[in-house]
DNA sequence: AAATCGGGGAA
DNA sequence: TTCCCAGATTT
């Protein structure tokens, strides 16, 4: 049987019932598409359901702050990605009179939708015939048809949207895709692939040569790196302390913490003021300063390793732009600030 | 072409 | 620990 079809059939027999699923609007699949990217389904649903109630459509989206959104976000990582979201949905509203691209090229100009996501969105709004290439479909294709070409390459990134292409149904794009996804999610995971019910394993190279965990084959390894963060916890006698927006280039883009000194290695507090800026108002009278973790806490990113000491600095007051407590959690922040928050408990 | 950008789940 | 997740963008 032709494999789009055995695919499909797949499909219809097995498809997970979520809820963007058979959704059409491309305002829906777009937040459900960038939602997704890099992220598992279970993680990615309770954010997609919160975004959908306070953003019911791409006006509300649009009409919103960009702290807002980075609030609804918080906790979902590569905050670029929400960023992205909200810039788009003003694009949208005010230069295309809120009405979304129906093309992939069109969508292609999207801020945050690359190659994935417009033929994501053209195939399962529009019908496009336009294949999509993710994780799944590295997997599934380099599996099925014994592919060793680095998916990571740019020989693999071409070979492998090339190969899709030719076997995508051109009369059921839509099923077409997300069935291939969804094959690669249930049936033809990464690790212990379901393969004596598979309905390809008659004809998968990689099963018949024995090869199914060897494929599909990723190059390189990102080094990790690792750096020391000081946090200045004030805590002034009127109840409020301090954040910081970060800005620029690095991680957090957008997020708030509080006044942060990164240093080389670990250090002392004597050493941490001496250079920065926060001496005026830290060293001076009445105020004390306490180490609140002994031990670094070590927050893990895919390509860093952040040691972090929360240093307590309780004073008199602050000089301006004091945040009372009690609003703290009004501001988007990342995870490591955030857990810190909830275990100290002002 | 390679680096960067998060956080969590599973083995 | 290591790998990977409905990738995109910057360097």
């Amino acid at each position: 049987m032709k494999f789009s079809k055995t695919l499909i059939n797949w499909y219809l027999e097995n498809k997970r019932d979520l809820p963007w699923r058979s959704e059409k609007d491309a305002y829906y699949i777009w937040l459900s598409e960038i939602i997704l990217q890099q992220t598992r389904i279970e993680q990615g649903k309770p954010y997609y359901l919160k975004f959908v109630d306070r953003f019911p459509s791409v006006f509300d989206l649009a009409a919103a702050s960009e702290e807002e959104v980075l609030k609804l976000w918080q906790g979902l990582g590569y905050y670029s990605r929400a960023r992205n979201l909200h810039a788009s949905a003003k694009y949208i509203v005010n230069e295309l009179k809120g009405i979304f691209p129906e093309t992939y090229k069109d969508l292609l100009q999207l801020k945050g939708v690359g190659d994935y996501t417009a033929s994501a969105i053209a195939s399962i709004c529009y019908e496009e015939p336009v294949a999509v290439v993710d994780g799944n479909v590295y997997r599934v294709l380099s599996r099925i048809f014994g592919i060793s070409t680095p998916i990571n390459s740019t020989e693999g990134i071409k070979e492998f949207k090339i190969l899709a292409q030719k076997l995508l149904d051109k009369t059921n794009p839509s099923d077409f895709n997300q069935g291939l996804m969804e094959f690669g999610a249930l049936q033809c995971k990464p690790q212990l692939p379901e393969c004596p019910t598979c309905p390809f394993s008659g004809n998968c190279i990689a099963y018949k040569e024995q090869r199914i965990a060897q494929l599909p084959i990723k190059l390189r390894k990102q080094k990790i790196r690792k750096r020391h963060f000081n946090y200045l916890v004030f805590i002034s006698e009127d109840k409020e302390t301090l954040l910081k927006q970060r800005k620029g280039k690095g991680i957090w883009q957008g997020l708030y913490e509080f006044p942060l000194v990164e240093t080389s290695g670990e250090t002392s507090f004597e050493n941490l003021v001496k250079e920065e800026e926060y001496q005026s108002y830290s060293t001076s009278e009445n105020t004390s300063v306490a180490l609140f973790n002994e031990l670094p806490v070590v927050h893990k990113l895919s390509h860093q390793h952040i040691f972090t000491r929360f240093w307590i600095v309780n004073c008199r007051e602050l000089p301006q732009g004091g945040v009372p407590l009690e609003k703290i959690n009004e501001f988007p922040v990342p995870v490591l600030i955030d857990k810190f928050i909830e275990s100290y408990c002002f």
